[in-house]
DNA sequence: TCAAAAGTGTTGTCCGTACACCCATGA
DNA sequence: TCATGGGTGTACGGACAACACTTTTGA
């Protein structure tokens, strides 16, 4: 039988999250400076080690949850990075990490202080600044998922409010691609899909046409994945 | 400073492999029988854990030879499984497995035998015996997986020989989607991709007209892909 | 000459695109 | 009354589904 505490084996495994949030219709990412060594006074990514008592689903709430305060958030794993070389300088030795990526409603929490957080920021994806190991690499790969999954699944809703308008919708699929659509093109679009409840409620207080609001429509949407019906945008 | 060595982390964090190829038309996956304990006799997908001086892609890449005796076919990462119960009672104790997709053409080795392998045989995915632990899952998990994939990606091409005809093609989609495709229109709409080399060449030893071998363009695809135009059947 | 699959042609419908236009609201 | 975005209408073109049809091959 295989001796796993041999030096032969890995010992470290650890979960990364990379929380996104929007903000004034722009992405933004949520990181914190280190208060402790190693790398005490740089920006991370949340993270920690899985526990022996946790499942690695488990332990990237518990990382949300340590650093929003909040739960319920919707949280997926993007996939393990673990090139012989990663973290190999460390005090831990050669890291294995699980990333989760969380899109969260910004507007419903306060940031907390993480454990061993000084500070804990949003960050414009476009200026994010030098993150220990790999972990800007780690954005990267999950801003890039995020890109190609929110064309085939409506996850683009987890960022939004509960109640939106159509402009809030097209906005976000425009910071995401980086791209413009025509208004009466993106609303007949998205409209035809029938994933929308139109709300008998307008957004007021703007000098312009009050826009009616709408909420996704999960189960909707669950039955026409079930009729084989795809989300595509 | 944590201590990674004591009970609160994990220390088994293991690769496996699921080797999908085709067969007559169909979908077939590569187990092998274990040769000794634990579970010896039972059927298993090719795996092992992450070695301290190997990257989990290279890992993936050893078991594959190992099973396979090639390399350099089509692998890719799937996302890792570790909720807190999984092989709680195998003699290593809780493990974390990162699983790869392989796509091979069978037709290019013939079957080695792996370290601890018994047996190792190709079976269908519709019939595929009780594995070990939660291969089962694992299998339909990948196969989940492989039926989006190639939707919005052109990896169905790594299952057919590197000459194939435009009728292999469909029926590849036909097996994995369990769907049926109207000829005329399949072929117009691959055709107009943009991304087949018609040949010089025919199949022949058919008793019916001689079908057009093909080959993907992949120089062209990535092309297109840099310029926006993506894939999708 | 027949079965089987290769391969072409045609037609109607639906959907995306482009762009012109009117509507409500606060300043 | 004006700027701003909300929201509708329309016309063109391209892609796809349905299905009829011809061609080539081995048995």
């Amino acid at each position: 039988m295989i001796d796993l505490n041999s030096e032969n084996f890995i010992k470290a495994l650890s979960v990364d999250c990379v929380i996104l949030g929007l903000e004034k219709g722009e992405l933004e990412v949520l990181l914190y400076k280190r208060l402790s060594s190693p790398f005490k006074d740089q920006w991370a990514l949340p993270g920690g080690f899985v526990r022996y008592n946790e499942g690695i689903d488990d332990a990237s709430k518990r990382i949300l949850k340590d650093f929003t305060g909040v739960e319920n958030f919707y949280m997926e794993q993007l996939q393990a990075f673990g090139e012989v070389d990663r973290c190999i300088d460390s005090p831990y030795g050669r890291a294995v990490t699980i990333v989760y990526k969380a899109l969260v409603q910004t507007k419903k929490f306060k940031i907390h202080l993480g454990p061993d957080s000084g500070e804990t920021k949003w960050f414009n994806v476009t200026k994010i600044p030098d993150l220990i190991y790999d972990h800007n690499r780690l954005v990267e790969e999950t801003l890039k998922s995020l890109k190609k999954k929110i064309k085939y699944e409506p996850i683009g809703f987890e960022l939004l409010p509960a109640k939106f308008t159509l402009s809030q919708l097209q906005k976000l699929y425009e910071a995401i691609w980086n791209v413009k659509f025509d208004k009466p093109n993106f609303r007949r679009k998205i409209l035809h899909m029938n994933i929308l409840i139109k709300l008998d409620e307008k957004k007021n207080g703007v000098n312009h046409k009050n826009p009616t609001l709408y909420k996704f429509d999960k189960a909707r949407y669950n039955l026409l994945i079930e009729k084989g019906i795809l989300f595509e945008m």
